[in-house]
DNA sequence: CTATTTGATAATTCATGTTTATTGATTATT
DNA sequence: AATAATCAATAAACATGAATTATCAAATAG
């Protein structure tokens, strides 16, 4: 009187409706035939209706049999897939991560982790936006964001970071300018130019290493520009406003009347960091980070 | 290990997701806390993937349960109305029936039934199809119409009859003859003249209940033509090629230049009568049924 | 530090799904 | 017509497993 409906009422009423014989549909489902009997009759107690006809020898669906048989095909159905789906989005094939990224991080880590995801995991997608370093924590904190791409040593309680490129810095330089490669050999050769350099606000870490580096030849620099794309920095550089200090990946997909130093011996590296909730349990994140490490 | 998802699991889920809250979720689904806890374990184990993180005294969803919530309050929901549709079927207050009739029966019985449908249970669809009486016993031997109208005494075994309309007959004349409704008294004034009537293979009940008249009033009527359309029997009466005995209400619905005589005094009557399969358990048939009862 | 709250675990109880055995009804066979 | 066979329903016995009670460990609040 007080039972409730169960899937395993389905799976039986669809054993008969397709066998329209009890005995044939027990076998079937590997129970006995009173056994089903009883659990027949009791689904139509619940639903209140008739489902069968038992009549002189044949079992037949009344209308209501009728309907509920295409629906109830629906829901095992639907529900199968459902399964299989709730199974893959727990073990990571299936599903979404959030990425956030520096501009600079554009240039090599992204892509090739888009590119591994792809080949690996096709079913796992992906949603990008390039942000501020502040932004990703904040969007990371507030659940906004699964991973981010940030420079910095330093990231609030909760969020863990982990080094994933380092890249090296390279001396930016108008195309005419009389110092090249070829007769660099430390940076206090242009200690008295103007230094254009990423706001210390959009990347703190940047901007102490770049100070770091100039204080290890022994002077400070004269910073006349600050600014936050590195096109902008770029230009700036071009038209003789100053020079800069830059990872030196930055060098790559700019068409720009500047050239680059790369500054292989000196010890200091920019270090992109990859960086996540620790308690975010997204499968899909795991993937990803795993992924990560092999590149 | 070899358990199986049951609905009861959906149920508890769905109020742990929803309260995020073991105790509080049990005390809503009035049921103990140590109880659900397993169930949602076991449905863990069986989904093969984890459904809640317990973590630090709060629990929260996975990506995997987020989903597998969404799905669980569409398949919730879908079934609900699934169950009170089967129940409305069940009941007769949804469904279709498949009618099909004699077109005398258009003049009035199947009119009056359809409004009394559309009434009384406006979500009981029908189908109509004019048929003959023999076309329409064999459709509903064959389960392809619920409901006939017909003018027959006798049915095939498995199928029912009941008398739904009595008719008096009327004689059709030309509209100048000179017989008209004051003068006339007995059928035999116009006992010498051709008579034209459905025919036998049409309607043998038809047949038989003009001929029974004519014999009653002692003559053997000269049937010159025989139709299966009451429009071209009055066009027939019309063009003077003979005179008619019909069911009195076909008279309305056509423009013709012919003039009826309701013969009321005569016994004989013009009986339409429902007919449908014995053992047919569609309940909107049963609520068609019990409206004709009360026309 | 103590008290309280949380979800998990263990042992027991109890509801109910399932089985075996049987019956009544109908159909097929001889 | 009599017998055998087949079908679904019923009754009683059984067993599976869901729910309860009692308890614990961990974490938090006062």
């Amino acid at each position: 009187m007080n039972y409730q409906i169960e899937l395993r009422h389905f799976v039986y009423f669809l054993a008969v409706a397709d066998e329209l014989h009890y005995r044939k549909a027990a076998e079937k489902l590997f129970i006995s035939q009173p056994g089903l009997s009883t659990q027949i009759k009791q689904m139509e107690e619940i639903l209140g209706t008739q489902l069968f006809v038992r009549d002189k020898k044949k079992v037949s669906l009344t209308p209501a049999g009728e309907f509920l048989k295409k629906e109830v095909e629906f829901i095992l159905n639907h529900l199968d897939q459902t399964k299989k789906q709730v199974k893959l989005i727990g073990d990571g094939q299936l599903g979404e991560v959030r990425i956030g990224f520096l501009g600079s991080a554009m240039q090599n880590v992204v892509p090739n982790l888009l590119l591994g995801l792809k080949e690996k995991f096709p079913t796992v997608h992906t949603t990008l936006e390039e942000l501020s370093n502040r932004a990703q924590i904040n969007a990371i904190l507030a659940d906004r964001l699964d991973l981010g791409f940030v420079r910095l040593s330093r990231v609030p309680k909760g969020l863990d970071v982990k080094p994933v490129f380092e890249d090296t810095f390279s001396l930016v330089l108008p195309e005419d300018h009389p110092l090249d490669a070829k007769h660099f050999k430390n940076i206090n050769q242009v200690a008295d130019e103007d230094f254009i350099l990423f706001s210390q606000d959009y990347s703190p870490m940047y901007y102490d290493t770049v100070l770091s580096i100039c204080e290890d030849s022994g002077f400070v620099p004269n910073v006349s520009h600050k600014s936050v794309h590195a096109q902008t920095i770029f230009k700036l550089v071009e038209n003789k406003l100053g020079i800069a200090i830059v990872p030196t990946t930055l060098q790559h997909g700019f068409q720009m009347k500047v050239k680059f130093i790369e500054m292989k011996k000196i010890k200091q590296r920019a270090v992109l960091s990859m960086v996540w909730k620790t308690d975010n349990r997204n499968p899909a994140l795991q993937k990803c980070m795993d992924l990560l490490q092999k590149l």
